[in-house]
DNA sequence: CGCTGATATTTAGCGTGCGAAACATCTAAC
DNA sequence: GTTAGATGTTTCGCACGCTAAATATCAGCG
């Protein structure tokens, strides 16, 4: 039997006051809206960085390095929410057109710092548009107060995942 | 010099009222929040899945055959916001597995109607946690009245965005 | 020193996900 | 009816993105 996570189970402890099943449509249309803002953002990412040869991952990491300087390949994997296996790929592409470096570092050998060439310092200071600020332009549009409503909510949601996730890896989760 | 969609051009003709500069880190709380929810439900839904052998993908075709009844591939790929060649690969795997079949439309023989199998009617019936569900989850902990803020704040932030994409898309992109 | 377990990275295999091109079929226009 | 363009699907090539396993190195311990 599984129960890595269940869902089912969690909903009983939560509480009922809130969001009745006469609000499912709402429910669908904020989850419609989630999923759209995030892949509608993510193509524009991949068409921006499309225009000077990059891929939207690639571009992603070019930023990052641009503002974090070297960055060993566990850290650039955190930092842009991947595995380590993808970011290896990710890098070797790169590495290949140039754009970054691997380098052993000497305090630790098993430690790839990823560093960007000239080349990838050009690209970056080319390329005003970071991945973000696209979701940024659309919020321009939106009041304070709604900008403020809308943080508020978000979070408490976010929260409420985490917390359903934490919650099932403790009933007994073996990586 | 390219002008495939420009952003900072759109931003000139939005409410300057609106998000100020200083409210840059709420801003990217926004989008933290936004991406986390995102591929956090994602994730859920892969796991979900794979409790029965499905991946993330598969489960959301099974379901949504199972409440739409027979589709062409066309409609199934809007339904699921994937390109055709995506979903043919989808549906080449199950296929595969004995979850789906295919079936050649006789008025249009351009048309392939995908239809669930008996297995895959019941998986359908045996997973419960439709994909959308883990979000929905997730939004049992809200008010109402802050359900119908996100929902308001939500819809009117799409609309920026598929406007925003719209006036690019107009302005002479040549791919 | 030699062993053990932890940590960092890579490799291998698979499943999306996309755009472009190939292919089959349909439709309209002549 | 033939031709030209539109439409539905597949194929191809590439880039993620994941997990599991392999590899290399480190840190500690007897």
């Amino acid at each position: 039997m599984f129960r890595t996570l269940n869902i089912s189970d969690a909903k009983d402890s939560m509480p009922k006051s809130a969001v009745p099943p006469e609000m499912k449509p709402e429910v669908d249309a904020i989850v419609e809206a989630i999923v759209y803002l995030y892949t509608e953002s993510r193509r524009l990412t991949k068409e921006v960085a499309a225009r000077h040869g990059l891929t939207g991952p690639q571009l992603t990491v070019v930023k990052m390095l641009e503002t974090l300087g070297e960055l060993s390949l566990s850290r650039l994997s955190e930092k842009i929410r991947a595995q380590n296996s993808t970011v290896t790929g990710i890098v070797d592409r790169m590495e290949r057109e140039g754009l970054v470096a691997r380098a052993r570092s000497t305090s630790d050998r098993r430690v790839v710092q990823i560093t960007l060439t000239a080349r990838g310092h050009q690209l970056a200071r080319e390329v005003k548009v970071e991945p973000i600020q696209i979701f940024r332009e659309a919020l321009v549009g939106l009041s304070r107060d709604d900008a403020k409503d809308l943080l508020r909510i978000l979070t408490k949601l976010a929260n409420r995942v985490r917390q359903m996730v934490d919650d099932g890896q403790a009933r007994g989760d073996q990586t």
